[in-house]
DNA sequence: TCGAATAGCAGACCGGGTATGTTTTTGAAC
DNA sequence: GTTCAAAAACATACCCGGTCTGCTATTCGA
C-alpha cells in the first residue's frame, strides 16, 4: 500500500477511467439513437454515475459528443512556422501532411461514428462551428502584427472557412462510402485547390 | 361591420401587433439586463401574454433577440446579377451600396441595441453564426454550376466569412463610439480591401 | 491511524420549451 | 343581429438540460 499505486495516483486513474466510461457510453447511445433522442439521465444511468457527476466531467450534453473534436491549432502552426515561410505555406504544408498521413482503422471508425452523430444534429453542428470561431479569432491575433487588424481578420476568416470546408468535404466523402485511400487522395487535391484560391484569388482559379 | 376592417383583416393586424409588442418588450428587457438574466416568463408577463402564446410567435428565446437579423440574401444577389458581371463584382457592388447608404438614426439606435445584446451573449453569437452557415450553403449551391461543387464550396466559404468579418468590424466601430459617418467611411475602405483580397488572393495584398 | 481533500451521490430546484384541453375572440354566412 | 366554425389565447402540467445543496465514502499525506 505504499508504492504500488503511485504511478499517477489511484485517484487520478479512477477519475480518468470514469470520464472515459461516460464518454464511451454517451457516444454509443448517440450513435445508436441520435443525439436528441438520448437524455443525459439515460447516459448517467448507463454509465452508472449520478447526473451531477456526469456534469462534473462534461459541462454540457454537447460536450459529450464533441469531446476531443478540437480541430488543429491554426494560430500555433502559423506562429511557430520557420521565418522564411509565409503563413499560408505553413498551413498548406500542415494540410498536406494530414492528407498524406494514414489513420489507424479503429480510430477512423470511431471518428466517423462521431462525425455522423454531429452531422445529424443541428445543435451539434452549430456548436462545432463555434469551435472554429475561436480558431479564427486567435489566428487573426497572430496575423495582426504583420497585416494590421482589418486585413488580419479578413485573412483569418477566409483561411478558417476554407479549412472548415475542406474538413466537411473530406468527411462527406468518407461518410458517403469512399475508402480512406480515395478520400485521402481527393483531400490532397482539394487542399491544393483551396490554398491556390487563397493565394491567388477567386478570379485566378485555373484548371480545376 | 362589413367593410371597415378589411384592409388586412382585423385578425391579422392584431396578431402582428401582439408580435411586435412581444418583440419590443423582449428587446427592452434584454438591453436593460442582458440576455441571460431575463427569463421568458418575465417577457411573457411584461408583454401580457401567456408563455405558450409567446412560443407560438417565436420558436425559441434566441429568436426573440435575433428577430429580423437575417443578413443579406447573398445567393439571391449572385443569382440575379447581370450576365456580364462576375459574382464577386455583384457582391462588391451590393456592399458598396450598403456602405454608402445612410440609415435613419432611430433604426440605427435600435439595431445597435440589438447588436450589443447579441455581442454580450455567447449563445446568441453562436446562433447568429449559424445564420451565416445557411447563407454559405445556398451561395455554394448557386456557384456550383459555374465552378463545380468543391471550388464553389470553398469560394462561398471565403466570401461568407469575409462578409461576416466586415459586418463585425463595422459594428465594433459603431459600438466603440464612432459616428455613423466615420464608421460608414471605414466600412467603404474595408469593403474594397476585402474584395481585393478575395479577387487577387492573400499574397497579392497591396498598399493597405 | 487520523484528518483533510475530494469523488460521488440523491434529490430539490430553475429555466427553456412542448403538449393538452379549455375559453375567448374573430370572420363570415345566414 | 344571430349563429357557428376557425383560430388566438390561455392555464397548467410536463419534459429535459443544467445547477445547487448537503451528505457519504474514498483516497491521500502525515
Amino acid at each position: 500500500m505504499v508504492i504500488v499505486a503511485c504511478v499517477a495516483g489511484l485517484r487520478e486513474r479512477k477519475k480518468e477511467q470514469t470520464r472515459q466510461r461516460i464518454a464511451a457510453v454517451a457516444l454509443r447511445l448517440f450513435a445508436e439513437r441520435g443525439f436528441d433522442a438520448v437524455t443525459v439521465n439515460e447516459i448517467a444511468e448507463a454509465a452508472e454515475v449520478a447526473k451531477a457527476t456526469l456534469f462534473a466531467y462534461f459541462p454540457t450534453k454537447e460536450s459529450l459528443a464533441l469531446d476531443g473534436v478540437g480541430g488543429d491549432d491554426l494560430a500555433g502552426i502559423v506562429a511557430r512556422r520557420p521565418a522564411d515561410q509565409t503563413f499560408l505555406d505553413a498551413l498548406r504544408a500542415h494540410c498536406r501532411a494530414f492528407a498524406a498521413g494514414q489513420m489507424p482503422d479503429a480510430d477512423l471508425d470511431a471518428l466517423l461514428a462521431r462525425v455522423r452523430v454531429i452531422q445529424d444534429s443541428p445543435a451539434l453542428l452549430n456548436a462545432a462551428n463555434g469551435l472554429l470561431y475561436q480558431q479564427r479569432q486567435s489566428l487573426a491575433q497572430v496575423l495582426t502584427d504583420e497585416y494590421g487588424p482589418t486585413a488580419a481578420a479578413l485573412m483569418a476568416a477566409q483561411v478558417a472557412a476554407s479549412l472548415l470546408t475542406l474538413q466537411e468535404t473530406y468527411f462527406q466523402r468518407l461518410l458517403g462510402g469512399s475508402s480512406a485511400q480515395d478520400a485521402g487522395r481527393a483531400l490532397a487535391r482539394d487542399v491544393e485547390l483551396a490554398f491556390d484560391l487563397l493565394e491567388n484569388g477567386l478570379t485566378h482559379a485555373e484548371g480545376h
